[in-house]
RNA sequence: GCGGGUGUAGCUCAGUUGGUUAGAGCACCAGAUUGUGGAUCUGGGGGCCGUGGGUUCGCAUCCCAUCACUCGCCCCA
């Protein structure tokens, strides 16, 4: 061990910060559940395969950014970089494909050997929708317009601009995929290192390459639109005009394309310019052909993920932490009625800290300083007569309360 | 993986051309106030100046390396 801290690229998650991310997802869940998506939860490590098939042999991701390494008993084992291609091995190897349509939501830790920067770690965390069998443009306009109402509701809906292309089937990206190469290797000498490389490795990446020059040769090269076939047309189409039913802005960006190879059809992005070099909020796409690279049935399906520590940096309105009572015994010997007496409002629901140490003075610094909406007082005085002095620490004013009139005076406060 | 910037107290930051014991505000602790918080006043604790090496009589200060963060590239959530 170099030095007491954490591995490059993680962080501890401080209660303010966990306040944060807890809300984006216990939000992201409610409305998930009210779109009719159950919960899943898969293992955060998967064998290799289960990446490397799915996620494609020349992506980035499994290239260069997977956490991979041989367990005592020799299998190859990758902490997952994604969500998708676990939820389809479960869908695969749990025989839930005879279940169809499946509706998933989940959440997690991810894993990505990646430089760290703002808004990119090595372990992040993030939300996941999945609808599974559905060929239907319906659902990507669930999954997208789910997709915006978490931002809604997050308050980050206003800073995000909706990107959507459609990738078209494999019949469709094929024959663009084709007409790029031929184009780009015409004008090889005018693009920059990197996309000649991409030439070779994945040519439908030179169309969002933030490269001058590059760009320029990128207005002008065949457009996507133009190739996809009369069924993908109608589908993005059908995507489209949904999104406009529904009210959910969007832009199309004809050279928004994915990383992943699984991905066909609808590519959408939740972008935003407040995280610097960091865009993406949530993302995702339609993936009809992994089920079957899993092994499975031919199965149609789209999903998209979000990142939650990149929207709880956005989000506005995270609610606070309640504010507790504190209860303040006075003096020594009224520490077990005071124990006592925290645990039955416990028991009825109350938030109750109970200082552990210190005189009234000390306490009540404590009580005002962790956010206490009352400070409860027990002494000698109170006990005798079965009574509890109670404070309201923001009017500042008092009063005794017999200890079976407490509960509701409490609930009055709120 | 490539290039730039920044690392001084828990936090935000000062710190002179290299010179004695490294400072401030906020926060924290104690007291004024041992049955009453916030405000005020008084006092206090706290720093291997990110780490390692080098230059020097002497570095927080100059040089090199390294680690972390950060900005851009790459990639994406």
């Amino acid at each position: 061990m170099r030095r007491l801290q954490p591995v490059r690229g993680t962080h501890d998650i401080l209660p303010e910060d966990g306040l944060k991310q807890r809300h984006v997802m216990e939000t992201a869940r409610k409305l998930a559940e009210r779109y009719g998506f159950a919960e899943i939860s898969t293992p955060i490590f998967e064998f290799t395969e289960v990446f490397q098939r799915t996620l494609g042999e020349t992506s980035d991701v499994v290239t260069k950014e997977m956490y991979t390494f041989k367990d005592r008993g020799g299998d190859e084992i990758t902490l997952r970089p994604e969500y998708t291609a676990g939820i389809a091995r479960a869908v695969v190897s749990g025989g839930l494909g005879r279940q169809l349509p499946l509706r998933f939501f989940a959440h997690g830790p991810m894993f990505r050997y990646e430089r760290p920067q703002r808004g990119r770690l090595r372990q992040f965390h993030q939300i996941d929708v999945e609808i599974i069998g559905v060929a239907e443009p319906q659902a990507d306009i669930e999954v997208i317009s789910l997709g915006a109402d978490i931002l809604e509701a997050l308050g980050v809906l206003g800073s995000t601009e909706l990107e959507i292309n459609s990738l078209g089937d494999a019949e469709s990206r094929l024959a663009y995929r084709d007409a790029l190469v031929t184009y780009f290797s015409v004008h090889r000498d005018g693009l920059s290192a990197e996309s000649q490389e991409r030439l070779k490795r994945n040519p439908m990446r030179i169309l969002d390459s933030k490269d001058e020059g590059d760009r320029v040769l990128v207005a002008k090269a065949p457009r996507m639109e133009d190739f996809l076939n009369e069924e993908s047309s109608a589908l993005f189409d059908a995507v489209l005009s949904g999104l406009d039913v529904l009210g959910v802005r969007y832009r199309k960006n004809p050279h928004l394309v994915r990383g992943l190879d699984y991905y066909s059809h609808t590519a959408f992005e939740f972008v935003t310019r407040e995280l610097g070099a960091q865009g993406a909020v949530i993302a995702g796409g339609r993936y009809d052909g992994l089920m079957e690279t899993m092994g499975g049935p031919p199965t149609p399906a789209i999903g998209w993920a979000g990142g939650i520590e990149r929207l709880a940096m956005l989000a506005v309105g995270v609610p606070d932490a309640p504010r507790p009572i504190a209860l303040v015994p006075v003096g020594d010997d009224v520490q077990d009625a005071a124990m006592q007496l925290a645990r039955d409002l416990r028991h009825s629901g109350f938030v109750v800290d109970l200082g552990y140490r210190g005189n009234v003075t000390r306490r009540m610094r404590r009580a005002d300083r962790i956010g206490a909406r009352v400070a409860l007082f027990l002494g000698e005085n109170e006990l005798e007569r079965d009574v509890v002095t109670l404070r309201d620490l923001d009017s500042g004013r008092q009063q005794e309360l017999a200890r079976n009139a407490l509960e509701t005076a409490l609930k009055s406060l709120e």
